[in-house]
DNA sequence: ATATAAATTTAGACGCATCTAAATTATAGT
DNA sequence: ACTATAATTTAGATGCGTCTAAATTTATAT
């Protein structure tokens, strides 16, 4: 069995593996998790033996198919939770995060399942996050980050990257939220930030906001 | 802020100190627990460190005020979960109290709050169990263990005060549920069984299951 | 190619919650 | 009141997950 530990190592290597290609690095991992480099050489050592992570000395990791799966269920976990939490305890989608880090470590595959049933298998969470079915596949998705986009290219908010609370409180201030139509109008060589209109309203908005927010165009 | 290990100990004093008039012992929370009574000894320590019991060596503990209100607030916790999974996620009576071992430690108020009134603040849990509120007070109940009635006298079932599989099972099988009519038919002075009519059925039940299920006497 | 810096791992420690074995204290019987 | 037994506590150990400080390996720059 798993401890919460290690759950949440196997999440952030899942994570990182999304952007960084090949293999995870210890600092990496120690700076997601707010810990140190040693802590992770140790539990990476621990979740090696379990076979849930491929790792070479000095050289990173990456997950193993059994890493990979306890990973995703974790997730899906989460991110039904948010879903409930939003759509039944009425939550805003701010307050879900950290509510939602205990409940995914709660062990019962009734539970999750009966929950997703109860959720009518929903496809994405409250910040557009893609939720693995009960066999761990993805629904498919065509986002793109709005900082990639094209001055006159429009569409519309299909998720955000971050859940920190000054994060979405800061989309909830410019009334972006997932649905949101938005339309580049202008975009700035020099610090790269953007202009958009946001329901026919005109913002400016940093590069490094832009970078979360992930917009299907239309 | 208290552990899961913490919690544990706290619920468990609570529920021995109802039964058990004055104080509480090393051995009776080492059984209920399944653990070894050293290892109740240094958690004693522990929590009466913390304020959260009245501990003299060798002299058995009470709860404190304050551990008081930490135990009632686990239990409030796992019985609201266990109304969620069965009238929401329907799962069966029988099955809902390991997973409610888990969210009980989930620790947000805001969450507890919700759910409480998601669930329409429920006063009882499946199994017939109260709900204190959430300033920890409990609904009054007049409710009176079968075994304790007289021949003739009968009554609703309102409450079950076990919660193990098997013996929800039997419940199950006989035909006996929260709600459930019965009547004491003939009470066998030798092993104190007695014959009761289950909805009009004939059933023979040991003193020991009669123990445990509670009636509101009509 | 080699020195220096950066990344990573090891060594040794700690707090938590548990255990076994041994010591201590309480209790019950005569 | 005294001893045998039962209950309880202490001592010392273990596994988990973390830490700091030191050692080691890898990467970088001249």
């Amino acid at each position: 069995m798993s401890t919460k530990a290690e759950e949440n190592y196997l999440k952030t290597i899942f994570k990182l593996s999304e952007k960084e290609k090949d293999s995870v690095s210890t600092n990496a991992i120690a700076e997601e998790l707010e810990t140190k480099p040693s802590s992770v050489s140790d539990m990476l050592k621990k979740l090696s033996e379990k076979e849930l992570i491929n790792y070479v000395k000095y050289q990173g990791v990456s997950l193993t198919p059994l890493g990979h799966r306890l990973a995703v269920h974790v997730i899906r976990k989460h991110r039904l939770w948010e879903v409930f939490l939003v759509s039944h305890l009425n939550f805003k989608w701010d307050e879900v995060h950290d509510i939602a880090e205990q409940l995914e470590h709660i062990k019962s595959k009734a539970l999750v399942n009966r929950l997703d049933a109860f959720l009518n298998f929903p496809s994405y969470d409250p910040h557009g996050d893609p939720i693995p079915n009960e066999k761990g596949s993805f629904p498919k998705s065509t986002a793109v980050p709005l900082n990639l986009l094209k001055v006159k290219t429009n569409g519309k908010v299909v998720a955000v990257e971050r859940d920190e609370p000054s994060f979405l409180n800061y989309l909830d201030k410019i009334q972006v939220s997932i649905g949101t139509h938005i339309e580049i109008v202008d975009v700035n060589d020099f610090d790269h930030s953007i202009d958009v209109k946001i329901d026919d309203a005109l913002t400016h908005i940093s590069n490094e906001v832009a970078q979360n927010i992930l917009i299907c165009v239309l």
